[in-house]
DNA sequence: TATTATTGTGTCTTTTTGATACAATGAATG
DNA sequence: CATTCATTGTATCAAAAAGACACAATAATA
């Protein structure tokens, strides 16, 4: 819910977005050998939050999600999928939200728009971690990376809409070149292996795993990159086109 | 958009609802070996759409949409999944609306809350065929089985989300039991493969179906099931318990 | 020059899949 | 009542895919 609002002055009222209606996404990069997500912490309240925002009145819902995310990311044609709609009632925590805007010092009328119920459409997207520019919003005063399997309490909702994106994201593993999003255009096959085994939470067979790469035709091969490290230098692979996965 | 709205005169107003928020439901059954979806067909207007409804203030997104799909079934227990969220402006047809309104005497001003943007989350269902009641609302004068090969045209972006539905359910079948909520308790090899072939769009080979279906441990077999046809009579199987499936 | 930590490949076995064959069965046929 | 017919259940064989593991190649380092 770090929402992203431009121009605070529309916030007093919420004439420019649809009630109740949100969205937050859960930005997957992969650095370090982990997978991380993009989280916000609000200023002065110590509360961590998905990114997020609202959809204009004149706005597709896609379309709302993608500028969203290119504004914090300083990037564009991201790779997006929406995987789930949270309509629970008690998803809504009033004392969260007053928590947190008071610490902006917006004031937090009884029936202000915020403060009303919101279903969230959840979005997960891949970049390459490497390319980001990250932009924290008008509430927020951080913008930044942790790794799924050490992230800080969330408010609200936010904890179960991370662990149904890295279910959606495990699925799609099936049908969708994952690593050619998450990674950088050239990699290493071990790369490319870490990025498997952190979405699908598992080891993977080095021999097997180069096997069935090399075999499904996904990937064009390139000189070798010379580490400095003392052993062999490895490949650098790169994604040829758009095919059926090989899992 | 066959709504349900069981008191017209809450109608007048949106205010028992969520503004700009409505759900469609694509319910699967499965009958005369082809798969089937419920359509409503709007009084004195020739046109069809999926079922669906509006979301109460108080109420829980899913249970809003299992307590449509109940009244509308008779049935209670319904399996379903929410498969996507439909957020596109021109997602909407005021000139559709109104002429649906007007068949069923609703004066459509101007700035009626019926003809706002909405947003619409869809779910599928699978549903025993034999067991359902069918039940139309007060808009539609009929609720009817029609098979995904062979649908009239639907307003809106119906097709569409029928379309969305058919692949979500696709997907599905890595990983769940779709046959156990298509199917009545028991059944012959034969109706589950059937099952399978509607929803992958493809033909199975019999004997490695059976095989398969055999070693995955999921079937009961029960006696035989006399026909009165001119062979071997076939066994009924029923499902044993929920594994991880086969394909 | 041997050692070490990888990376790239080869190969053997096991499992899964696809294709096809065939026996069993219950009614219909004459 | 034997024969034919349509369909079901099971077996079998070959091809493909997956898993396990061995080993050669290579770039730094000692």
């Amino acid at each position: 819910m770090s929402r992203k609002i431009a121009n605070p002055a529309k916030q007093a009222d919420g004439k420019d977005y649809l009630a109740h209606i949100a969205y937050d996404s859960v930005v997957f990069g992969f650095s370090g050998d982990k997978l991380k997500i993009l989280l916000m912490e609000y200023r002065n309240t110590g509360l961590f939050a998905l990114p997020g925002g609202f959809v204009g009145r004149k706005m597709n819902l896609d379309d709302a999600v993608r500028a969203g995310l290119e504004e914090r990311t300083g990037l564009s044609g991201i790779y997006m999928e929406q995987f789930h709609t949270f309509g629970d009632c008690n998803r809504q925590d009033a004392s969260v939200l007053k928590k947190i805007m008071k610490a902006n010092g917006i004031e937090a009328e009884k029936d202000h728009w915020l403060l009303d119920r919101f279903i969230s459409v959840a979005y997960y997207a891949l970049i390459n971690y490497k390319a980001v520019k990250l932009q924290p919003d008008a509430l927020s005063d951080s913008c930044d990376w942790y790794p799924v399997d050490a992230l800080p309490q969330l408010i609200l909702d936010h904890g179960k809409i991370v662990e149904k994106a890295l279910q959606a994201l495990r699925w799609n593993t099936d049908d969708r070149i994952i690593g050619m999003k998450l990674l950088p255009e050239k990699f290493t096959m071990k790369e490319l292996q870490q990025v498997y085994e952190n979405i699908l939470g598992e080891q993977l067979e080095r021999a097997n795993f180069q096997r069935k790469m090399i075999a499904s035709g996904l990937l064009t091969r390139h000189a070798a990159q010379f580490t400095g490290k003392a052993h062999k230098a490895p490949y650098l692979y790169s994604f040829a086109e758009k095919k059926t996965s090989v899992f």
